[in-house]
DNA sequence: ATGCCGGGTCCTACCCGA
């Protein structure tokens, strides 16, 4: 089976890329990230054989999945969120058997030291989602654009400041958690050395001067990790006419 | 190391992204 990650930014302005993709890769489930659309106006998929979902607000955030599969959506929300939290960042739904979570994790840099805050606690209630799913024993994946490269090999040099929230200590201190827990980073579990970005920034020349960034990630629960087969960054589609900044990333499961 | 790009919106100057 084949799932994959891609935040989008924008699917209005994205619409025909997915579509490319979807008819090149025909990956089963797709989660999209920063939709920048309202639930309702969502595009149809159902034309090149896709079921969508949306949680979407206006302007910013927002999360999708495009399912070939029949699915079933569990979570429209992080659970442990306060109720009046309503930025779209979290679907989680059940398909072929596995629960498969959709995430885009805060930036943490803009809003100060509160923002940087609700991302940290962003990522503690996601830490107590896993523990949950953990303790059921339940394949699980959580995939997504997680605004964390974990460690310095996981940036081009002077590709961020210090102290960018990216790379903040308290920030890597929650994602090795994850893994402590016991998620395996699938790209890394099957490629533990290699500069395998997911992102460049449109400015400054960073696509054709290969300065980027690995943010978008693949966690998988024990059972799921033991049928890893592939996992990339497809780095072709940063080279579209009128990209993402950021590439889907692929993950095959035995 | 910011706002050089590119998306959004109270439509056009400003917010956000990473």
């Amino acid at each position: 089976m084949k799932i994959a990650t891609w935040n989008v930014n924008s699917i209005r302005q994205r619409d025909a890329h997915v579509r490319r993709w979807l008819d090149r890769v025909q990956p089963d489930l797709l989660m999209l990230q920063e939709i920048k659309c309202e639930t309702a106006v969502f595009p149809g998929f159902l034309d090149v054989g896709y079921r969508a979902e949306a949680v979407g607000q206006k302007a910013y955030n927002g999360v999708a999945l495009l399912s070939r599969v029949p699915f079933e959506v569990t979570h429209r929300a992080l659970p442990g969120l306060p109720a009046e939290d309503a930025q779209a960042r979290y679907l989680e739904v059940r398909a072929l058997g596995i629960t498969l979570i959709g995430i885009y994790l805060p930036n943490g840099n803009s809003g100060g030291a509160a923002g940087l805050a609700y991302k940290l606690a962003w990522m503690d209630r996601l830490a107590a989602r896993a523990a949950a799913l953990l303790e059921r024993d339940e394949a699980f994946a959580i995939i997504g654009d997680f605004n964390v490269c974990p460690t310095d090999a996981d940036l081009a040099a002077g590709a961020l400041p210090a102290d960018d929230a990216l790379v903040h200590p308290a920030v890597r201190a929650r994602f090795r958690l994850l893994l402590w827990q016991g998620l395996t980073d699938a790209v890394r579990a099957l490629h533990p050395v290699g500069q395998l970005w997911t992102f460049w920034d449109y400015q400054a020349g960073a696509w054709p001067r290969d300065q980027g960034l690995r943010i978008d990630h693949a966690l998988l629960s024990p059972t799921l990790a033991e049928r890893l087969a592939a996992a990339l960054p497809d780095r072709r589609e940063r080279g579209a006419e009128q990209p993402s900044d950021h590439v889907p990333v692929l993950i095959e499961l035995r």
